[in-house]
DNA sequence: GCGATATCGTACAATTTGTTCGATTATCAG
DNA sequence: CTGATAATCGAACAAATTGTACGATATCGC
C-alpha cells in the first residue's frame, strides 16, 4: 500500500515541463533551449522549476527512459527468442530511431546531442549487455563484455546518428543487415573462442 | 613566393589562446571554461579574441589538428605498410590516447566533449576512410564506404572513451588486438564479398 | 472546510556574452 | 631610423541567462 499522500501537482507539473522540452527540442534544438522558454512554455513559475530540477540536463534526463522510449518493450517481445540468428537485436533500435525519426534528429543535430548520446549510448549499452549475458550465461569470453558493449553500442550509435542526420536512402532493415555482416563475425569468433580455448 | 606581409603578432596571439585553451582544459575541463578565463590566461584583450574567434568552440575546431594530434604522421610513417595484416591501424589511435591520457580525459570528461568528440570522429573517419581507399583502389563493396568508416570510428572512438575514462587496465597494445579481433572479420568479409560478388 | 503544501511571479545579484571605440603599441617596408 | 599600417588593448556597454528568495495565492488530501 502506499501510505504517502501524492499530491499529483506535482506529477502535473513535471509533465508539462517535461512535454514543453519536447516541443523545443522539435522546433529549435536542445542546445538552445533556456530554462525560461520551457517554463514559459509549461507555464510553470521560475522557482517551481527549480524546485523539481537542477537545471536543463537534469530534466532531460529524468524523463529520458519514459519518453518516447518504448524501445525496451520491441527488444523483449517474444518474437526475437535468443538463437534467431541474431546475436544483437540492432533493428530494434533502427526502426526505433525511423518512428521517432524527428525526435531523433532533433536530438542529434548541431552537435548539441552530447549529453542525449551519453545517456542514449549506455541505454544500448545495457540493452546489448542484458541480451549477451543471456545467451553467454556463465560462460566466459577471451574479450571482456564491457569492451563489446562499447564497441557494438559506440558502432550502432554512430551509425544511426549517420543514417538520420544525413538522410541515408535505406531503411531500417537494410541498415540492420549491413550492420550485422560487419559485426557479426568477429562477435561468432569471440564466442567461439571462448568456448574452445 | 609568399608577397602577403605576415604580422606576427597574429599568430603570437592565436597561439597563446590555444595555448591557454589547452591549459584550462586540463585544470578544469572544456565545459567549464569562459572566454573570461581564456584571455586572462593568454593576456590578451577581449576584443582582440572576439577579432580572431567566433568564440570558444571556434577557438577550440580552429587548432584541433595542429595541437596534439600529429596522429596522421604516426599513420603514415612508412612502417605500416598496407598488407600488414592489419586494414585499419586502429593501434595508432590507441597509442595517440595514451600518450595524450591527461588531455584525452579532460577533454572526455563530464559528457561535456561534444564538439570535441565529434571532430575527433571526424577525424578519425578520415583517416580510416583515406586508407580503406587506399586498399581497395576502385573496387566496389557491397557495403559503401561511409558506412563502413561510420562503424569503424564510432567503435573506435567508443572504446577509446570507455578505456581512458575509467583507467581501464589494459595497454594500447593489448586494446588493438582486442579491436581488431572483433572488427577484422567482418571487415574482411565485405571485403571478399565485394571481389567474388 | 481546514491545514498543509505546491505553485506563482516578481525581484534580485551574479555571470557571461559579444560589440564598440578611442588610445596604445608593435610590426613591416623603404 | 622613420613613418605608415594595422594589431592590440581595455574599458564600457547592452542583453541574456542563471539560480535564489520570499510573500501571496491556489490547490490538494483528508
Amino acid at each position: 500500500m502506499e501510505s504517502k499522500k501524492i499530491d499529483r501537482r506535482i506529477q502535473r507539473t513535471q509533465q508539462a515541463l517535461r512535454n514543453a522540452l519536447v516541443e523545443l527540442i522539435l522546433e529549435k534544438g536542445y542546445p538552445k533551449i533556456t530554462v525560461q522558454n520551457i517554463i514559459d512554455r509549461a507555464n510553470v513559475g521560475r522557482s517551481t522549476f527549480y524546485t523539481h530540477f537542477l537545471d536543463k540536463d537534469d530534466l532531460l534526463v529524468s524523463g529520458f527512459h519514459a519518453w518516447a522510449f518504448d524501445l525496451s518493450r520491441n527488444v523483449s517481445d517474444g518474437e526475437n527468442a535468443p538463437g534467431d540468428g541474431h546475436i544483437i537485436h540492432s533493428q530494434d533500435f533502427f526502426l526505433h530511431a525511423d518512428h521517432h525519426r524527428d525526435l531523433y534528429r532533433a536530438m542529434l543535430e548541431s552537435g548539441g546531442g552530447n549529453l542525449i548520446l551519453k545517456v542514449g549510448q549506455e541505454h544500448i549499452q545495457h540493452q546489448i549487455e542484458a541480451h549477451l549475458r543471456e545467451l553467454l550465461g556463465e560462460r566466459e569470453l577471451p574479450i571482456p563484455l564491457p569492451f563489446i558493449t562499447n564497441y557494438l553500442a559506440g558502432a550502432l550509435l554512430s551509425l544511426i546518428k549517420w543514417w538520420i542526420e544525413n538522410d541515408i536512402p535505406y531503411n531500417a532493415e537494410q541498415m540492420d543487415t549491413m550492420f550485422q555482416a560487419m559485426a557479426m563475425p568477429g562477435i561468432q569468433d569471440v564466442l567461439l573462442g571462448g568456448k574452445q580455448n
